[in-house]
DNA sequence: TGTACATCAGTGAACGCGCGTTCACTGATGTAC
DNA sequence: TGTACATCAGTGAACGCGCGTTCACTGATGTAC
């Protein structure tokens, strides 16, 4: 009995993980440019130079520009939700919480750097412009946002002993989640010409979430 | 004594009005596009077209694409504030509350309609992304959006007898903004793959402001 | 182990296309007399 | 009022350029025997 069943899937010559390898360096290059300036304001021939590579070469690895562009929401969603979830890891003696993950989300080093940052917030404006294939990527990382904001504040009420119910807890992620991407792409728009402004408006819903929560 | 001072000035061929109603027609068939679909998705012959003209006549009326789209951001921010401004209408004996104005901007008819809505909103992402004139024309409409909720603020807690800290009206006013910005540019970027959600959105925000004042 | 062959990731020229901007030209309009 | 001229908003071809995608080719790697 052979271990390989399936014969319609050959031995790669070149190993799938040199495939993978070169796969996540494109992803790489295209995610913090994605997120700065937006996905089409750079070309796969630039991208692939990010890369290493040549620009003929990205079509043996996505179908598309727009299929790039999944992976790169669905990379870029699943990290900045591993950031979000140190804040439920109750196994954690150094877990952040729910104020402190805003205050970090509301920072002028967050706002500055868009290409690490939230995709959510730099993508926001791309996705609502793009066809339904990037819509949905979009609307997957969203709703792990809020299930994620969720599980902070269950958590948080439960070491408080208190009882949250889960729909007040939705509605006050969906309403935490608008309000933060809100101030971020608000402050990104103007940090050039009204810094001091750009700031306020940081602090501000940073002071605002303080009150609340 | 010549009524007519300024010779460097000639008498224009062509009326200054017909300059001015071209110029009208460009700025209107940018506008829309725009805020619709981004700075940069629509061609200045697409534009000119729109406006009934052929490409190269753009140029006797702006002087780059750039000033074109610093032009629509100034008209779009003065339509959008005119409107804002009815809330603090004290004349109108149907002036709308701030919580009606509020209802209005979160509404899916709204959401649906980015060309003809706020441009805060629809061009928040275009200005962080493009050079300092473009973002100076929107800072400044942000920062009449500001004024406009501070006067409704103001003049509400006036009509109840009540005074308002100016700051504590200034930091609700930008909250506000952040918080209405964030749901309507979160509720277009998921409309067409997850509309429950985008009503959501646009629901529990609405909720939110009723709750707070 | 050595040799002939097959595979296919990556190369780089080329495709048609649209971009922002320029410019020689046109023709309707207003001025000068 | 009539005629010669000047102006300039608008026309449309053309500029150099970058775009997403295709494709014949290369050469390193793995297979077959």
């Amino acid at each position: 009995m052979l271990e390989r069943t399936e014969e319609d899937c050959p031995v790669p010559r070149i190993s799938e993980q040199d495939m993978a390898q070169t796969r996540r360096r494109i992803v790489d290059a295209a995610s913090p440019r994605f997120r700065t300036d937006g996905i089409d304001a750079i070309g796969i021939a630039a991208l692939m130079k990010d890369a290493g590579m040549t620009h003929g070469g990205f079509y043996n690895h996505f179908a598309s520009k727009d299929a790039l562009a999944v992976a790169v929401f669905e990379d870029a969603f699943a990290t900045s939700l591993a950031t979000l979830a140190r804040a439920t890891d109750e196994a954690d003696p150094e877990r952040p919480s729910l104020a402190e993950t805003v205050d970090a989300y509301l920072s002028p080093g967050h706002r500055d750097m868009p290409g690490g940052g939230c995709p959510s917030a730099a993508l926001v404006t791309d996705a609502g412009r793009h066809g339904p294939a990037i819509q949905a990527a979009y609307a997957e990382g969203v709703n792990g946002y809020i299930a994620g904001f969720d599980a902070a504040q269950q958590l948080e009420a439960t070491e408080r002993g208190e009882a949250l119910d889960p729909e007040a807890a939705r509605r006050r992620s969906i309403a935490l989640l608008s309000e933060i991407v809100g101030a971020i792409v608000l402050s990104r728009a103007i940090r050039l010409v009204d810094p001091d402004l750009s700031d306020e408006i940081l602090a501000v819903n940073r002071q605002r979430h303080h009150q609340e929560h």
